[in-house]
DNA sequence: TCCTTTAGTGACCAACGGTCATTGTATGAC
DNA sequence: GTCATACAATGACCGTTGGTCACTAAAGGA
């Protein structure tokens, strides 16, 4: 790679870097472009010959966290039963996003459509090509759980969207900093994520919905 | 009340609803205080003379809509078992979103504790006596069908950030105007709700968490 | 009738995201 | 070594937007 284009890349990273401790300290919303380049100690025009736009910025550092998740996730050890596996992934996601809030702020806000329609074809299909790589690795660990008989042989279709939207919702809570105002009865966030791991198992491991609802009759 | 507050009152109503028309048409980002003002037929000074801000109308819109859903399943008669009423509520509170997404995009935008904080004590306070609310309806509606014995008696306050969770991640996806871009599977709206109301009934019915983790083991 | 109060107004401001003509320097051909 | 070229860096500049405020006019009340 010829020097200067080593420079450059050098120079995309410490702007990433910077804007997300930056983003950090004073929230990604109130941070400008004129604070970023003045903080990596390059004029504004510059920034601009890296991203097309500050949205550009929040979609390359959503994008980057979400691949780092999923590396990890891969990486684990398969350990104990299917379900037990599952577990671990559900609970490593948790500590994952818990330790970096502001990435999860910023996948939250990428993925609105209406930021989407804004960026570049490149990101959007790196983004959906993302999300597919998630839903693969929920079909297997799935059906692993099913096939070692802890989970009922029931479409993994609709499991999908049922630990799908429970995970948005956990991303929004910790993207809010915790549980709303302290309220009578309100868990610390760890005790949050047991109840919401094992509402997740039990959506799991419960009965075909349409047996379910006969037996609701 | 003076003919003057009157006419304020009407005011302010008329600036809600050319602003929720606005948000329709042109999505509540692009729309600007002087669109607002100049479609109202006022002029840019009044707007403020009634919220203090862009986000104080946002959080207005959010918190009525909120409120008339709430209000609208309070006043469903209760029909079936106690699990089936469970399924009613979720049922049209999904189609009461899917009827007013907007209106849904607001309540998640002014969830995020960012804007809340700019907010003034009195909104935050109206919003958190709502939370406070759904949860009451929660603990009644589950409270009623564990008595009934369709659901195991277990703490109820697990099972409402399990609930919370997949209730948010539905609001999410609502917003975002559909599932993603079509994919091989991807199901229609209603399909995606069926899915997760029965994931719900599942996490609910599920048995008791500790019991749980222990036959998985 | 007159004074007070207050909603309405729109010119104005500051902040911000984004642009572009210009400048300086590394690169590569000869 | 020399020179032409390409392109990253720069920062003055622009348009838009949320928000302000001194002023106007009309309703309310004594």
């Amino acid at each position: 790679m010829r020097y200067q284009d080593e420079l450059f890349q050098q120079r995309e990273t410490l702007l990433l870097d910077t804007a997300l401790s930056l983003f950090r300290d004073s929230g990604w919303e109130r941070v400008t472009i004129a604070q970023l380049a003045q903080h990596a100690g390059v004029a504004k025009g510059t920034v601009y010959k890296h991203f097309s736009s500050k949205e550009s910025i929040y979609a390359r550092l959503a994008l980057g966290f979400s691949r780092d998740c999923l590396t990890h996730y891969r990486a684990l050890e398969p350990a104990g039963t299917p379900l037990q596996s599952i577990r671990r992934v559900l609970h490593e996601a948790f500590a994952l996003m818990q330790a970096h809030p502001v990435d999860v702020q910023l996948c939250l806000h990428c993925d609105r459509p209406e930021l989407q329609a804004r960026l570049g074809e490149d990101e959007r299909a790196a983004m959906e090509a993302l999300d597919r790589d998630y839903q693969v690795l929920f079909h297997e660990l799935v059906r692993a759980a099913i096939e070692a008989g802890e989970v009922p042989d029931k479409p993994i279709e609709g499991l999908f969207w049922g630990v799908d939207a429970i995970f948005q919702g956990v991303m929004e809570r910790i993207a809010a900093g915790g549980l709303g105002p302290e309220r009578h009865g309100t868990p610390s966030l760890e005790a949050y994520f047991e109840h919401v791991v094992e509402f997740i198992v039990a959506g799991l491991t419960g009965p075909d919905p349409v047996q379910g609802r006969e037996i609701a009759q």
